[in-house]
DNA sequence: CTGTTAGCGCATTCAT
DNA sequence: ATGAATGCGCTAACAG
């Protein structure tokens, strides 16, 4: 470690026998110092390599233009896409980004946030643990003129910023065209009954019935732990109906592929006996011999970019005046796999 | 926003007609502070919600408790997986992690280290963007004694601190196991050239071979720019060898599978005419009709986590007297897919 | 055009 | 056991 002494601006003064706050002015431009004296400190910045600590600047210029990001899981491929995007919108910002991981563990998730409050972040994005109910500790942070931004795991109030996948319309495609395939009942294999996004797919499924004017059979929906064995059971009950579904709409692409290939061990013949759309449109589908005949894409990354440009706007205008809560809905598009 | 005034030790100070130092000291437990100062200091300290400005602390002590991590891409899954660990290693020893994606681009990755770097984060984690050769933007961090942990792209020497992928011995093992599969004929499938792991590839290949007193024949080592359309184009070159090989070491799951699929287009059967084994033991493999026979894991949140073990000693020993570089292989095992 | 001064919030050394 | 004073590096209001 070489560590020679790092130069500040009060060592460039020193050097040239002129005041710090002309040193300072100097770096940034400003009109007001004459041409001879600026170049003269920008020469001697540039031979010292000086640079400026920005954690002096943080500090008093009470802005660090850093934006902290908490999710359940970094390695999710939802959730890995969606950090790509917002770090992609917050470099181009100039913004920093400091990650935490809430491990969907409510204390962790608190932890994390209090720890970013007190770094004074300049914003935050967050998708919540699947346990938190209290959101008492987001909005501590208006207190400290914090925005928040939630996406995918939002909140029910349209109170908040919030950025969400456009479930009725991803399921409203879904089922509209496995109706028009011919399937008239269709099963549904939900997550666990807590997660919102259940109720959600449960309900636009049972609207849409009805507009079809079918009859609702809830024997069809199906609820699971996204576990290979929760989706054994999901499905078994499905199939074990005195009239079992022609299709199902599973929460995600892996549980469709658990599910398929339970079918499988029962002899059912996926694109064949049974059919399945699913959400997430995973690469992989691609490299299956028999993959679900539909994915829907919720382009995980174009909404952390659209939860980054909400906080961008936020942060870009004055805090005492801020644009109200912004409801976004993400549409999702039906991908069909070529046979 | 209600953006009441943010509590300081100052305001308490005030309030309690004591001085700032005997707060600071009383919230730090100092044991020079009588128990009656101390618990009337730490009650008005809960009752107005202090927390510690903490940029303020980072300016003062020179310290920052924030390791900054540079990768190419947050969304692939090796890197998905690599940060992950790293912020669980990192949280555990109540540091933060600032995230920056070079997406392989050199000045992007000079960028955010100057942006870290004036930020003092305490130390760095690097996987080198692909066409990074010089590393002085690296070594210029020593004066400000911010170490730095490179993994999975590493630079050739050992001065450095380093956590990669056990080629050898990754590939060794490969090799072994389709020698004793029966195979005489084993081709590569690389990625690009410039690739440092493409040579290790090789070069383990060639050794093993001469071990095994194989003649070694360079036209079974192809190279292919990881797209599917150049993966195509190195396995047509295989393909059309007069002596073609009965089995095939491919970079990745992706490319292997793309190359199945090749061969599915000219009739060529896997797992039958010919054997596939590649890197990364992705999840999907365990969907596939007909997957690589088998994958080498790579364990990339074992690299992440162990190069953040290595970050957090050098942090935690004196700046003056830090351990040697640390080269560390992480070995990679052998999955083979059940038939 | 340039210098002087103050202060951001906190930890800490030196008094008392 | 407590207070006063200092300074980290930088910006900016104020004064010339």
């Amino acid at each position: 470690m070489t560590m020679n002494k790092v130069p500040t601006i009060k060592e460039i003064a020193k050097q040239l026998k002129i005041s710090v706050s002309t040193v300072s002015r100097a770096l940034h431009d400003h009109p007001s110092i004459g041409l001879r004296t600026k170049t003269r400190v920008q020469e001697l910045a540039k031979e010292l390599g000086y640079e400026p600590n920005q954690t002096a600047i943080f500090f008093k210029q009470r802005k660090t233009f850093t934006i902290g990001v908490i999710l359940p899981y970094l390695i999710e491929d939802f959730f890995a896409g969606a950090i790509s995007g917002i770090e992609e919108i917050a470099m181009q910002h100039k913004y920093n980004v400091l990650i935490g991981q809430s491990q969907d563990n409510v204390e962790r998730e608190k932890e994390i946030l209090t720890a970013m409050k007190n770094q004074r972040v300049d914003g935050i994005i967050v998708s919540l643990s699947k346990h938190t109910k209290n959101l008492d500790h987001f909005t501590a942070l208006e207190k400290y003129g914090i925005p928040v931004v939630f996406f995918d795991r939002v909140p029910a109030s349209n109170d908040y910023n919030k950025v969400a996948f456009n479930m009725p319309q991803g399921t409203h495609q879904a089922i509209t065209y496995l109706m028009e395939k011919g399937h008239r009942r269709i099963g549904i294999i939900n997550g666990p009954e807590e997660m919102k996004s259940s109720k959600e797919r449960t309900d636009t499924y049972m609207e849409v019935m009805q507009k079809k004017r079918l009859k609702i059979d809830l024997t069809l929906v199906a609820y699971c732990d996204l576990t290979r064995e929760g989706t054994a059971e999901a499905m078994e009950s499905l199939l074990s109906l005195k009239q079992p579904p022609t299709a199902v709409l599973a929460i995600n692409d892996y549980v469709a592929l658990d599910a398929i290939q339970y079918c499988k061990s029962k002899k059912i013949k996926n694109n064949k006996d049974i059919f399945f759309v699913s959400y997430a449109n995973l690469p992989i589908t691609n490299y299956l011999e028999s993959p679900p005949m539909a994915s829907i894409e919720q382009y995980p990354k174009k909404q952390g970019m659209k939860a980054a440009d909400i906080l961008m706007e936020l942060l870009e205008s004055p805090e005492d005046q801020r644009p109200a809560p912004q409801n976004c809905l993400i549409d999702g598009e039906l991908v069909i796999h070529g046979r």
